[in-house]
RNA sequence: UGCCCCGUGGUGUAAUGGUAACACUACUGAUUUUGGUUCAGUCAUUUUAGGUUCGAGUCCUAACGGGGUAACCA
C-alpha cells in the first residue's frame, strides 16, 4: 500500500489500542492459516459521489491492508451500465487520493466480463446453471414469499447443451431484452431467499461507458462481486450489513467455481445525526437544486466537506474514532465538527475578523499614527510565527462585544469598563454616541499606553479580550455561514405525507460581509484560518481577484453564547 | 409474517468466564491576552426472565426491542 505523495498517513496517536472485530477475525485467519497476508479492495459503484459514509470504508479497507503490510484496490463494480458514468470514476479516485490513499491496483469489475462468461459457461456444463425464460414477474411469482418456498421454474430442468446454445445466443443479441435470465441452481426453497436461483446474467441493451457495445448480457452483482475479489485475490471482502445474507451465496459460488474464496466480513455502515446518508436522496438534493450541486459545503459527500473546509486527517480520525461494530448505530454529528476542530486548532493560522462592525474611536491616540503590532499566527504551534497587525485611533469591533449596560458576568467591553483588544492595548470605555434614533453609533474610549500587548508590565489585569480591525486598514470580505442542512435529528423521520426534504434546514446559509486585517490579503483558495474568537473558515473556490469568499467551516465553541441561551448570563 | 444480524451511560466504542474501561456530549471547577485551547472532577447494578458456573456484560434458553431481507439494483 502506497501513500499519496501530497498528504500524510493517518496519525498513529489516534490508533485504537483495542482490536474491533474485524481485525480480529484478520489475526485468527493469518494464525489459522486460512490467508498468509491482507489483501483488500474499496469497490464503489460510480453512480455516485462518495459521502463520509463511503470515507469509513475507505479508511478501514485501506487501513487494514496498511497495518498488516498487504494491499488494497480500488474496484470499480461497474456492472449496471444503465446507473453508471464516468463523471462518478473521475470524481471517486479524486476523492480517494485527496482523502490520502492510493491504491495498489485499479480495476473495473467490466474487466472480468469474459472472465465471468467463461465461468458462467463452466457451470451450465456442470449443471449448477441454466438459461430461464421467466418474465421478471413470473421470476419474482416463482421466487415464493418469506413464509412460502419458492416453485421450481418451468425451464430449470434443461440440459446443459441446451442451456449453453441458449446462453450463446443471449449473448450473441438473439432475444430482447428481459426475455431470458442466466440463473444458479441452487435451491428454490431455501429460506434465504438468495439462495433460490439466483438471476446471473440478464439481457439488457445499455452503453456501457467502458465496454461500449460489446456485451447485450451483464453480470448481476453477486454473480460478479465474489468472482471479481477471488481474481484479484482478495482476502478479507468488507462489505456493509445489508450483504450478510448474500454471504451464503457469495460462498457457494466460490465453492462451484473451486477458486480462491475471499472471506466476506459485514460491518455496520455510518449513520450521522441531522444528515442523510443515501445515494438516492443525495442525488435528490442535487437534482432538485435544494443544495448547489455535489459539492455544496452542506453535503456530507467527500467533495462537499472538501469544500466546506473540512482536512483528510480530520475525516481519517473521524472514521477511526467512530469504531467499526455491527451494531446499527447513530453518530452524533458534534464528533464530526470535534474532528475538524481539533485538527484546525493545530494548524490553522489566525486573523481578526469583524462581522457587524460598530466604530471604537480611541480619543487619547495620537492623531494619524498607526503602530504595526506583532500578533501570534498560532499560539498552539510556535513555529507559524508572527504577523503585523496595524492599530491606529479608528477601530472596528463587533457590535456583539459591546453593551451599554451589561451583566456582571459580560466580560466584553461596557461603558464605563475595559477590555483588552487582542494583540493591541487595554481600552477604557468613557462614552458612546448615538444617533436621532438612539443607536449607538460609535464607542469613545482612551487606551492606557502602559499595556502593550506583549509588553505590559502594567500589573493591569481585565477580564475580557476582544477583536478588532483597523478601520483604515481592514478589508472587505464575503464570508458564507453554513449551517447544518436538516434541522431534525432524523432527517428521514418524517411524518405521513411529508419526506427527509420537509426537514431541510431554511437557515443553512446565510451570507454576511466580514471585515478582515489586512493579513488576510493573498489568502487562496483552499486557505484555512481561525477567525479569532469566532470559528475556522476557508478561502472558497468562487474567490475572484477582487474579493475573497469564505466559507465558515465550524464556529468554535461558544460557552458564552450557551449561557445566553440558558439564561444564565446575568 | 419466515429467515438472518444486533441490544453495555445522553451518544459511540472496549472489557475474549474473574474490579464494567475509554472517547464525545452534558454539568462543576481551575488556567487563559481567543468565553477558544488545556487541566481536574461528576454522570451505568451491561433490555428482561430463567439456566450453567465458585464466579456471567461475556456461555445456553426464552421473551422484549432495534435493524436487514421477498430488484432481471449494488
Amino acid at each position: 500500500m502506497n501513500q499519496a505523495p501530497n498528504d500524510k498517513t493517518p496519525d498513529e496517536s489516534n490508533e485504537r489500542t483495542s482490536k474491533h472485530f474485524i481485525e480480529q477475525a484478520i489475526d485468527s485467519d493469518l494464525a489459522g492459516g486460512r490467508f498468509t497476508s491482507v489483501q483488500t479492495r474499496f469497490p464503489p459503484e460510480p453512480n455516485g459521489y462518495l459521502h463520509i459514509g463511503h470515507a469509513k470504508s475507505i479508511c478501514l479497507n485501506f487501513g487494514l491492508a496498511q497495518k498488516h503490510s498487504g494491499t488494497c484496490n480500488l474496484r470499480f463494480d461497474d456492472t449496471n451500465p444503465s446507473k453508471e458514468e464516468t463523471e462518478y470514476v473521475e470524481s471517486i479516485m479524486e476523492d480517494v487520493q485527496w482523502l490520502g490513499f492510493q491504491w495498489d491496483n485499479l480495476h473495473y469489475t467490466s474487466d472480468y466480463f469474459d472472465q465471468l462468461y467463461d465461468w458462467a459457461e463452466r457451470l451450465i456444463s456442470e449443471g449448477k446453471a441454466y438459461v430461464c425464460d421467466l418474465s421478471p414477474e413470473d421470476t419474482r411469482t416463482y421466487r415464493g414469499t418469506v413464509t412460502e418456498p419458492g416453485v421450481n421454474s418451468p425451464h430449470r430442468d434443461r440440459s446443459p447443451e441446451e442451456n449453453l446454445d441458449l446462453f450463446r445466443r443471449m449473448k450473441t443479441g438473439e432475444f430482447p431484452d428481459g426475455s431470458r435470465t442466466l440463473r444458479a441452481k441452487i435451491d428454490m426453497a431455501a429460506p434465504n431467499l438468495n439462495l433460490r436461483d439466483p438471476v446471473m446474467y440478464r439481457i439488457m441493451r445499455a452503453h456501457h461507458h467502458r465496454t461500449g457495445d460489446k456485451w447485450c448480457i451483464y453480470p448481476m452483482y453477486d454473480w460478479a462481486h465474489g468472482q471479481s475479489d477471488s481474481i484479484e485475490g482478495i482476502s478479507f471482502s468488507v462489505c456493509t450489513l445489508e450483504f450478510e445474507q448474500h454471504r451464503p451465496l457469495y460462498d457457494w459460488y466460490c465453492n462451484a467455481l473451486q477458486i480462491h474464496h475471499p472471506r466476506q466480513i459485514e460491518f455496520a455502515r455510518l449513520n450521522i445525526t441531522y444528515t442523510v446518508l443515501s445515494k438516492r436522496k443525495l442525488l435528490q438534493l442535487v437534482q432538485e437544486n435544494h443544495v448547489t450541486g455535489w459539492d455544496d459545503p452542506r453535503m456530507p459527500t467527500i467533495s462537499g466537506l472538501r469544500r466546506r473546509g473540512y482536512t483528510p486527517e480530520a475525516i481519517r480520525n473521524f472514521a477511526t474514532d467512530v469504531g467499526v461494530a455491527k451494531f446499527n448505530s447513530t453518530i452524533d454529528a458534534v464528533r464530526l465538527e470535534n474532528a475538524v476542530r481539533e485538527h484546525l486548532n493545530r494548524i490553522a493560522s489566525r486573523r481578526m475578523v469583524v462581522f457587524d462592525p460598530i466604530k471604537l474611536t480611541i480619543t487619547n491616540w495620537p492623531k494619524g499614527h498607526v503602530e504595526m503590532m506583532q500578533a501570534v499566527n498560532n499560539p498552539e504551534d510556535e513555529t507559524a510565527g508572527t504577523r503585523e497587525v496595524p492599530f491606529s485611533g479608528s477601530l472596528l469591533i463587533g457590535s456583539d462585544d459591546f453593551r451599554e449596560e451589561a451583566p456582571r458576568k459580560f466580560f466584553r467591553l461596557k461603558k464605563g469598563g475595559a477590555v483588552r483588544l487582542r494583540g493591541g492595548y487595554i481600552v477604557d470605555c468613557q462614552d458612546v454616541v448615538k444617533d436621532e434614533a438612539g443607536n449607538i453609533t460609535e464607542i469613545l474610549c482612551t487606551y492606557d499606553p502602559e499595556t502593550k500587548s506583549g509588553q505590559d508590565n502594567s500589573g493591569r489585569k481585565v477580564k475580557g479580550t476582544i477583536h478588532w480591525v483597523s478601520q483604515a486598514h481592514c478589508q472587505e470580505i464575503d464570508v458564507r455561514n453554513y449551517d447544518r442542512l436538516f434541522s431534525t435529528e432524523n432527517p428521514d423521520q418524517a411524518k405521513d405525507g411529508k419526506s427527509f426534504l420537509d426537514n431541510l434546514n431554511p437557515d443553512s446559509l446565510s451570507t454576511v460581509s466580514g471585515f478582515a486585517e489586512p493579513a488576510i490579503s493573498g489568502a487562496q483558495i483552499g486557505d484555512r484560518f481561525q477567525f479569532e474568537r469566532l470559528g475556522y473558515y476557508v478561502v472558497d473556490p468562487d474567490t475572484t481577484a477582487e474579493k475573497l469568499i469564505f466559507n465558515r467551516i465550524v464556529p468554535l465553541r461558544d460557552s458564552w453564547g450557551k449561557m445566553v441561551a440558558k439564561g444564565k448570563a446575568n
